[in-house]
RNA sequence: CGCGGUGUGGAGCAGCUAGGUAGCUCGUCGGGCUCAUAACCCGAAGGUCGUUGGUUCAAAUCCAGCCGCCGCAACCA
């Protein structure tokens, strides 16, 4: 009897610092997929792990005096730490540092190579380190990284190009024909933004770092990422390697989950290395968007980030996946507060679920001490109770397929408060005051065990650790938990037994939980700030280095923003030479007219360049604020245009 | 005129593809119940569906313009 495979996977995560809650997205709701299919009985293969590779992590390991493996080590430690912790029942790990990895890579490189897909060319520019971009001159902020800021070193280096441009049209296809792009709204972005302006070559060896794979035969280059980190999903399966053999098996993917920040990789990339070499293409990319908080996107610099070994711990695993997965939806974004977290574990899981089955138990205890007996009676409010347990699975069902995880619970919940309505409506505790109400009272309380059955085995992959435990209050055997019987009323014994648990949900007291983790948060900025304090000085310089930078005052003239540009302003300045036109990146923070009549600083001998088509000769001289703001630099006003500056 | 998305009661969202009494969750207010985790159930208040105009017997829903917000691309000398 063979079992449909089923193949899922998460990204591979970069391994630059300690997993955060926006790792946890991800990889919970793949998570919850791959247990719901492995429910309904499919041969699941869930697969997640890390890109260990590339300068940044070479750097980081250096700065900590250690090797860059043993720095991936250890981080990838706390990874699965995070994952058991998490209950994230994945299949396998791929590190990309495994030697099975790098086999399949490298063969894939030269496999691409021979087919004439990969040819050698040259690529020159400013290089980030931290980044691990290469920058043309005109992106380079004041001579250093548009992303980060740091540094950027020279660097021209030979390298590989992958031929992008022959796949542009079945990439198209693929991205607007087919259901490929989950959700595909954003399919026109990504075909006006790149295929339609033309796919360029796409540089995939290094010659600047060591930390790589190999180029096999050219022992000077690394494999860049996209070849390095894509390659994943199938040397993971035993492409092109000995590990593994269930290529033939699992390939291609069910599911690619990602979030909308590496969506064009996986939409353009990865297509495209696997049609130049011919395999089958994956079937769907979910695409997901961020779990943003207070409005900002989740990130370690902003210091904003909810450990979640602390948030687990508070409120347990589950309760955290919960909430995560109700608030995903495919594509948008998503608010992670505590203050929703907290109302959402409170309003659903113990208010809603937790005390359904607590009031059951409590009153199969009460009033049967604790065994329903045989003799019932059904009556009004059964048919619409059961009606709606019955269908739930395949309710459910639907919008797992769709990956609409939202939906399932959505659906879910709905009959967990059919079932406190239920309640109501019947009135145990009334019914109980009557001996000739027994069989009666019996029914209501079966259904209403049966019904809970229902809910919690088809709860069962989004909270493990927890359902199992409601099984065991329901006197609910493994067979009656089986995804078969959660399409089927009545099936937990006439005469169950029921046994008092721990409370599975307590609730939390909101406001003094914000209090508390308020006060966690405070606490982690505060050393977050402390960290960032610790400035990084560029490499230090000479007098005579620092006399190559010609600065004067100028005045300026004229100003106004540069069209097609958030960013821009153009400025006329009166530098005391003639005049000069300086376009500066300041336009989110001053408008024209308030610089008008200014006395700047003006870097008077910079190469000029072309800025979304103006010309600029120099740049102004201005602070950057750590909230990303910027303030310009001025000088007082008697200060004549063309003063010299040092 | 680079491309795309979005704007619905206090908050977060659905409805829009195939026009016809505006719906859900949370919150607020009132009531009920007492089995239960101060939980549960019922009811109510609260929206000119961003704005202007058009098509139509009829528009949140279709069309055009405008405004706001977000993203992608470009871009921060």
């Amino acid at each position: 009897m063979s079992k449909k495979p089923f193949y899922i996977t998460t990204p591979i995560y970069y391994p630059s610092g300690n997993p955060h809650i926006g790792h946890c997205y991800t990889t919970v709701a793949c998570d919850s997929i791959a247990r719901y299919r492995r429910m309904q009985g499919y041969d699941v293969m869930f697969l997640t792990g890390t890109d260990e590779h590339g300068l940044k992590i070479e750097q980081k390991a250096a700065e900590a005096g250690i090797t860059p493996k043993e720095y991936v080590d250890n981080i990838v430690e706390t990874f699965k730490k995070l994952w058991s912790y998490m209950n994230i029942s994945y299949d396998r790990y791929i590190r990309t540092t495994d030697d099975y990895h790098v086999e399949t890579v490298q063969k894939i490189f030269k496999a691409l190579y021979d087919k004439g897909y990969i040819y050698k060319g040259e690529y020159s520019g400013k290089y980030c380190t931290p980044c691990e971009s290469f920058w043309t001159d005109s992106q380079l902020v004041d001579g250093k990284c548009p992303d980060c800021g740091r540094e950027v070193i020279e660097a021209k280096e030979e390298a590989y190009f992958f031929k992008m441009s022959p796949f542009a049209d079945r990439i198209e296809k693929l991205l607007t024909e087919t259901d490929y792009l989950q959700p595909k709204t954003r399919a026109v972005e990504l075909v006006n933004n790149f295929i339609k302006p033309g796919l360029e070559d796409l540089c995939v060896s290094r010659t600047s770092f060591k930390w790589g794979i190999p180029v096999t035969f050219d022992t000077n280059h690394v494999v860049y990422v996209w070849i390095d980190a894509l390659s994943n999903y199938i040397s993971a399966l035993g492409y092109q390697n000995e590990t593994y053999s269930d290529f033939e098996k699992y390939w291609p993917a069910d599911v690619h989950m990602v979030a909308k920040d590496i969506m064009r990789f996986h939409a353009i990339i990865w297509p495209a290395m696997l049609m130049a070499l011919d395999l089958p293409l994956p079937k769907h990319l979910a695409v997901h968007g961020w779990i943003t908080f207070n409005g900002q996107k989740m990130s370690k610099s902003i210091g904003n980030v909810v450990d979640p070994f602390v948030l687990g711990e508070r409120y347990g695993a589950d309760a955290i996946r919960y909430h995560i997965m109700r608030e995903m939806a495919l594509g948008a974004d998503s608010s992670f507060s505590n203050e929703i977290m907290i109302n959402r574990i409170n309003s659903d899981l113990a208010n809603g679920l937790g005390n359904l089955v607590s009031r059951t138990v409590a009153m199969v205890i009460k009033y049967f001490d604790g065994t329903i007996p045989n003799e019932k009676q059904s009556g009004e409010f059964d048919d619409d109770l059961i009606a709606q347990a019955s269908a739930l699975r395949a309710k459910v069902d639907g919008y797992m397929d769709k990956t609409q995880l939202q939906n399932a619970l959505a659906e879910i919940f709905k009959v967990v408060s059919r079932a406190n309505k239920y309640i109501d409506e019947t009135a145990p505790w009334v019914l109980a005051k009557d001996e000739a109400n027994k069989p009666r009272l019996a029914a209501v309380l079966y259904n209403l065990l049966d019904t809970i059955r229902i809910i919690s085995s088809l709860l069962c992959p989004f909270m493990p650790t927890t359902m199992p435990k409601v099984w065991e209050q329901i006197g609910a055997d493994e067979n009656a938990v089986s995804y078969e019987n959660a399409g089927k009323f009545g099936v937990l014994p006439e005469n169950v037994t029921v046994k008092k648990g721990e409370v599975l949900f307590p609730r939390i007291d909101t406001e003094k939980e914000i209090d508390e983790l308020n006060k966690l948060i405070e606490a982690q900025m505060a050393e977050a700030e402390k960290a960032q304090q610790k400035i990084e000085l560029a490499p230090e310089i000479t007098i005579d280095d620092f006399f190559k930078t010609e600065l004067r005052a100028a005045k300026v003239k004229d100003c106004e923003k540069v069209k097609k540009s958030k960013k821009l302003l153009k400025l006329q300045l009166d530098d005391g030479m003639g005049g000069r036109q300086v376009v500066s990146g300041i336009a989110e923070h001053y408008k024209p007219e308030e610089l008008i009549g200014k006395t700047v600083i003006v870097v008077a001998n910079l190469k000029p360049a072309k800025l979304c088509g103006e010309e600029s000769m120099g740049m102004i001289c201005a602070a950057d604020m750590p909230d990303g703001g910027v303030k310009v630099v001025f000088l007082d006003d008697d200060v004549a245009p063309g003063t010299k500056i040092r």
